[in-house]
DNA sequence: TTAATACTGAGTAATTTAGTCGGATATAAG
DNA sequence: CTTATATCCGACTAAATTACTCAGTATTAA
């Protein structure tokens, strides 16, 4: 039930982004040292950002990522599922193979907190986040 | 951020001794049985149970498990909690350890996250399990 | 032309998960 | 008093996942 440093960071590294989102493109290496996170682990991070379109790489010097949309139109959640998958906490019956699943009184509690989860992720913009660091750092 | 098999399996073994609290012990051996789930791997998962004071052991014959209190009285925060420790989806600062908890904007996110699964969690009983599952079965 | 940067695929050590195994101990029933 | 039925307990292990690293290619601005 614990996120892993995967998802973690690519919520970190977007908050960073989207920090710097009207000064251009923010380099991994950047990133990387503020953050402390390596360079090589954000680079993978990013794929899975870029497959779902949240970010663009812009390769060469003074390249970098920029998001993809404005700020307050990507989610926390958006960030997580593309990293992590999809938010179930329990994913029994992943495709109706679940015997037991017409008798199962556990299935509507762990779609009860599933959905509470994404509820807080999905509400939570990556605008929100860059208005709290800066709240934070002043 | 997936529930492990360990609290599934808890819930779900939770619910079986309190649809029987009425009529004795429940034995490890029936709910492996009708859970399909391995007894030995029960044994462990009740060990955490037992150590948090959700359910009694009795040994010898006619033994097995009854619930230590009411079933409107354990929750399954309690029980998931009892298993796999506090929770919590991130644990950055676990002891006061990040350096810069006080600049992080992210935290207070999964603060809100790991707040509303308890709320779900802690809000359901046993009690409402069971009801669920004796609806389902009729 | 060079330096900076993103892109890509493969590999790997450490950790966690999901159990198993072999026994000791307690108790009810016959 | 013996036997069957249970819990209790500690150690072990295979498989999966996590959290990275490594080595290289491609692209672009200065």
């Amino acid at each position: 039930m614990r996120l892993s440093t995967k998802g973690q960071y690519a919520v970190r590294a977007m908050v960073v982004v989207a920090l710097h989102d009207s000064t251009g493109p923010v380099p991994l290496r950047y990133i990387a040292e503020i953050e402390d996170i390596s360079e090589q682990y954000l680079e993978q991070i990013f794929m899975d950002l870029r497959k779902d379109d949240l970010v663009t790489g812009l390769r060469g010097a003074r390249g970098g990522y920029v998001l993809n949309r404005p700020a307050e139109e990507i989610t926390s959640g958006d960030i997580v599922r593309a990293v992590e998958g999809p938010i179930v906490l329990v994913d029994c019956d992943h495709d109706g193979a679940c015997q037991r699943a017409h008798v199962c009184a556990t299935r509507a509690l762990w779609a009860r907190v599933s959905e509470s989860m994404s509820q807080v992720l999905d509400g939570t913009t990556l605008a929100d986040l860059a208005n709290w660091a800066r709240e934070k750092s002043r």
